[in-house]
DNA sequence: GTGTCGATTTGACATGCGTCAAATCGCACA
DNA sequence: TGTGCGATTTGACGCATGTCAAATCGACAC
């Protein structure tokens, strides 16, 4: 768990001895007072603004592992950002398989599937325990007409998003499997560092079964290669603990020469 | 040529002897008069709305085969709808691989990453001599304050963007090279009906080295099903000309059972 | 602890698709 | 009509990754 990570930290320093290791942030803490800030609101907006957002987000309490907040059909409502834990989006293909869409960190914002005709493309459920917010849409959009940043803010996440399918279109149609799994630790090590956290040293917040998946590889392959690189020298993985040891050699495995 | 099919079909016909083969479709008419209608625009708006769009939509002369309309890194201004031909968008990934996005026909709308960050994320260029319409994306913004049903159906756009990547990712993650050439030809015709043509018979308006690169495939790949689906009595193909024989055939093999 | 069960790893083998090479096609242009 | 060259097809072969099977690990209940 991410937000816990930290607290985790703490206490390895052990300067800050009032802290546990149980997760007791306030699930219903305010966007101003979110630590996440900036990476899910636009930070060209005002305290007064953020106020005004604060008063559209629904705060639910924490959902555990394995429940779903959105399933693939369901009405199109909200969009939800992460705050702590961890989501995937999967959707049912014509013929019946699962897709893994994406996985979704503390800070990032999902759900942006299902504007176009009003249902969820797709279906989202938490990797372990994750606390979200929800934002409805309606709202945002009345919002949005307020607050001329916000709309553009809201318009660039959409676009993004489509950025980083593209990127995952051309991992999937173009690279071997050693390179899709090096850019998928490149990913999250990158997003680790984003919220602030180590470049080198993170969990892995989905099984290997949910790595294949969304690489299109088999579980076996996945196992196979991510033993390869922890012989190599280049992570070193014990279950889910990721310590990456030669950053400049999975780059390079990853082909960002 | 999409746009010149109908005509060339009138001509097989020989009912209406005034029409010849090349394309003399004004390109400045106006929105209203676009005989694409809905399919760009969204059908709710008012005549009067019609008029404001038209307004800011530019209509450039036809782009020449192999032309560019924009290129990644460009500075992002414009979104951009295909009037007639077809055009193609593709990246370069950090290695340097070119990955074709999408394939862009008459009606269809294409531009819309490069919001994110204010550049386009793709390059995008005409298969053929193709007319488009060039969108100003601050224009758009603004009447979009003023028009709520062109800002929701603009946000409708972005979100089929999304959610069509997100079928291409299943494709290449999940399905073998028969059932991705399948689900191409079937798209294909799909889109072709959308645009009031024949689900059966229809000039791919791309090469076998687009289609391998968009499904990633090898060329050889590409064009050995496709001969064994000739073979089989699917399709009939002559260089680009498309006639699928067996739809039912077809779809299963495509995996929609 | 001990048992149980799903998750992961590892090995042996099979195969779909890529690679390399050569033939053929089709279109532009002389 | 011929000539050239890129696009496409076809064949032979190899390899990356899938498939099947079995061993091992890890978490959780009791």
């Amino acid at each position: 768990m991410y937000e816990q990570q930290d607290d985790a930290m703490n206490i390895l320093a052990s300067d800050l001895p009032e802290k546990d290791t149980t997760c007791h942030h306030d699930h219903r803490v305010s966007c101003s007072n979110c630590r996440l800030g900036s990476l899910c609101l636009p930070i060209a907006v005002s305290s007064d603004d953020i106020d005004q957002i604060d008063n559209i987000v629904l705060r639910s309490r924490p959902i555990d592992k394995g429940n779903h907040l959105f399933n693939q059909g369901d009405s199109f409502k909200s969009i939800y950002a992460v705050r702590s834990g961890a989501i995937k989006t999967y959707s049912l293909s014509a013929s019946g398989k699962e897709q893994i869409n994406g996985f979704y960190l503390p800070g990032e914002i999902f759900g942006m599937d299902g504007i176009s005709d009003f249902s969820h493309a797709s279906s989202a459920v938490a990797l372990e325990r994750s606390a979200v917010c929800e934002i409805p849409y309606d709202s945002l959009g009345k919002l949005s007409n307020e607050l001329p940043s916000l709309q553009r803010h809201f318009m660039q996440l959409m676009s993004r998003e489509i950025a980083n399918d593209q990127k995952l279109i051309s991992l999937l149609g173009k690279n071997s499997a050693d390179e899709r799994i090096a850019a998928l630790i490149l990913s999250l090590s990158a997003r680790n560092v984003r919220r602030k956290f180590s470049a080198t040293d993170f969990r892995l917040p989905m099984s290997r079964t949910d790595i294949a998946n969304f690489l299109g590889l088999t579980i076996e392959t996945v196992s196979r290669i991510l033993s390869k690189f922890s012989k190599q020298n280049v992570i070193e993985l014990q279950n889910k603990e990721m310590r990456i040891i030669d950053m400049d050699r999975l780059r390079s495995i990853a082909g960002i020469d």
